[in-house]
DNA sequence: CTGGCTTTTTAGAATGATTCTTATTTTAGT
DNA sequence: ACTAAAATAAGAATCATTCTAAAAAGCCAG
């Protein structure tokens, strides 16, 4: 039941992005979707998709990753030199890393403000501000 | 007279960072510090030390950079996936970062407040906190 | 200032995440 | 079903970075 709906949602995601609802982009999409939240890398998403019985090349896993992400799906966040993790919350949020454990966690809530906005230098506009604060063992 | 001070001012660095005053260290810092606010690659730095005839290795710039950061005379700023850039500014600041150039600059001032930070989770505490105001085409 | 031990540097191989290439399979529309 | 367009996949290729082992340089005691 609850199966079902989440199919449906994931089905309608798609849709509404303008992407081809196939196989592996729902199967993905479920698994990005059913739960809130998630940040993941390829790598991650590709191991969730061989356990839950889902051939899906990790080719694919970069191309869809990437397909939801500029489509607004997904946000792509980068702390790390080395890999990059996707965020299935698109909304405006900053984020907590552990940098012992590799471990990304959306800041619940958001005490940080930022204030007063530099002004962007010549032909540029501000696309986005990301704010990561960054934890070590106490 | 200026190179005389700058690299008096190299060799100290090191001095007080406890690395071993080595041709290539003395010559990549002299490159690094008598320019402020530089953010680097390491392939940039390579080709820079290349042009003015100093003949390191890439693993030494390598080395080199992680021991200097390691040592706090350099920031690694990670906003790309990909690539690392070291910032020469250690000091508390925040950067855009153009993402059409790839270049990555300093705040000037801080006009950005970051007002109420969050508590750390369990047995973690805040190291950093990273603001990247990233810049596309206006 | 010289041997001998430690630290650095280096060249090149290795790694790891990501991207690309090309052929094959699917999808969507008629 | 039939076909054109889009998506997937397997594996090669790429790119920044790290590792390895061997040669070179720095440093200290004598």
């Amino acid at each position: 039941m609850m199966q079902k709906r989440r199919y449906t949602d994931a089905l309608e995601r798609l849709k509404a992005a303008g992407l081809r609802p196939t196989k592996q982009r729902l199967a993905l999409a479920k698994l990005l979707f059913d739960q809130d939240d998630r940040h993941v890398t390829a790598e991650q998403l590709h191991a969730e998709a061989d356990d839950s019985r889902v051939v899906v090349s990790l080719a694919t896993i970069y191309n869809t990753l990437h397909q939801f992400t500029r489509s607004g799906l997904l946000r792509e966040v980068v702390v790390e030199q080395g890999r990059s993790y996707f965020d299935t919350n698109t909304s405006e949020h900053h984020h907590f890393f552990n940098e012992s454990t590799g471990e990304l966690a959306d800041i619940p809530s958001s005490p940080i403000l930022v204030d007063d906005l530099p002004t962007p230098p010549d032909g540029t506009r501000i696309s986005r501000i990301d704010v990561v604060v960054r934890l070590s063992d106490a």
